[in-house]
DNA sequence: TATGAAGAATCATCATACAAGTTGTCAATA
DNA sequence: TATTGACAACTTGTATGATGATTCTTCATA
């Protein structure tokens, strides 16, 4: 985006130095060929063994400072931390292929959205109402049409969790972010085998949740959110059942 | 929080010059002096003004823009970048005083752990059932002596979520970390208020909660936790209205 | 007005020097 | 032997000068 690097010759295109030695230095102590506690090389070795000038090094040693990575001491040299304790991608699937986790998540999700249904059936404003209502007729429109509907089903519970007016449970959403989104496994496959009736289940699901918000009617509204994703979950069981017959 | 900052002109213990630079230009750029998209005075300038010598300038450019908060451009100069989409700690209270976000993060909070108590009380096992039955002794115990009950009571909370065997509920409570634990301020002054009465009412909410959970029974349990978090709805309320009167 | 070249401004990198802090060595001492 | 203290070697922190590469500005020219 900042380059047009049009020329292909060019493997790399045109990272400056600090960058190369930040990379390396690293992918050395991910790999823990530098172990927490030990020193690294000395800004001279570095300086040396990467053949640049000390002020490289040195901007390198700034950044991965910067990153929590190292600690600099003078007089004794730069020493690896420990990596402090990272929840910064939290809720990430680590196999996305991992049939449970994605049940787990499920039902993490079922607990937040049957509460922000519930909500939303309160305090749901006549505009919120109208975007849910958009999107659950996007889904079935692109359903019907055999499209990918990740996106417009993402729209579907992230609308509902904005009309719970408390923006907490949106923001729960959009940290859950990818790991929301099925992958396409179930998508295609069920459609597949189950084209009509799959979608008119779905679409009459994300209807009742739509209909019980518009009525105000906060029970109604947990119960229609609780029976489409608790549905989800069992779909997602059954696969799982099934994979091992 | 990671300073003192009572002073201004505190006694700082030897922190190097790149420290003091960033700091400057981190507030700087925080408080909206320098705007995103704005360019940064260059090397030389910084160097004048801050009295320091190109190095310390440039190594305090190279955290920053490892930071992400600045993109320097050769022969153009230091950029201040627009804060990448800062999903990186959600749910972080932005300001502690303010009641109404407690109250945003307790209605989240009672939509997971109504459902992880529920689940705690289909699946827990024995030695789960031990733990949270502790940790609800640990917080009668600490009150009665007057002493702070938050690290307990976020201890009970995870065990319940721990209990309910699906790992991304007590994820959950992690990444909240900090947001879950209500500030001093309601501790101290309820507690003053009606000390007692106060504590046997919380005590006897957690009893509750693990007693549900000890009998197997879910929806008595899930019950017993929307008790216990609406409650704590309400007492914030009850702040909430007071403070405006 | 549009263009393009010259020049200025700015970051990237290199090289050198000295200051300041840490650590291990090793002899002097109790 | 055990402890102390001076000291040298090493390492990071900071300063300075120089040059290359890139971008921006200016202004003369067509």
């Amino acid at each position: 985006m900042t380059q047009t690097s049009t020329g292909r010759t060019a493997p790399r295109i045109r990272r400056n130095l600090v960058a190369e030695v930040v990379d390396e230095l690293r992918t050395r102590i991910a790999s823990g060929e530098f172990e927490v506690g030990d020193r690294l090389p000395s800004e001279a070795q570095l300086t040396e063994a990467f053949s640049v000038s000390r002020t490289v090094i040195r901007e390198a040693i700034a950044t991965l400072r910067a990153d929590g990575l190292v600690e600099p001491r003078q007089g004794a040299g730069v020493f690896v931390l420990e990596p402090a304790e990272t929840v910064q991608r939290p809720f990430q699937i680590a196999d996305v292929d991992k049939i449970s986790q994605i049940i787990e998540m499920l039902e993490l999700r079922t607990a937040v959205e049957m509460e922000a249904a519930a909500l939303a059936a309160a305090r749901r404003s006549p505009a919120q109402e109208e975007e849910i209502y958009e999107a659950a007729d996007a889904i079935s429109a692109l359903s019907q049409q055999g499209l990918a509907t990740t996106e417009a089903d993402f729209r579907f519970h992230r609308a509902v969790a904005t009309a719970a007016n408390n923006p907490r449970f949106a923001e729960f959403l959009d940290v859950l972010g990818q790991a929301v989104i099925p992958r396409s496994a179930l998508q295609a496959s069920s459609s597949q085998r189950s084209p009509n009736s799959y979608i008119a289940l779905i679409s009459g699901e994300h209807r009742a949740i739509a209909d019980a918000i518009a009525a105000g009617d906060p029970e109604a509204a947990r119960d229609a959110m609780r029976r489409h994703l608790k549905g989800s979950q069992q779909r997602y069981r059954n696969m799982l059942r099934d994979s091992f017959k």
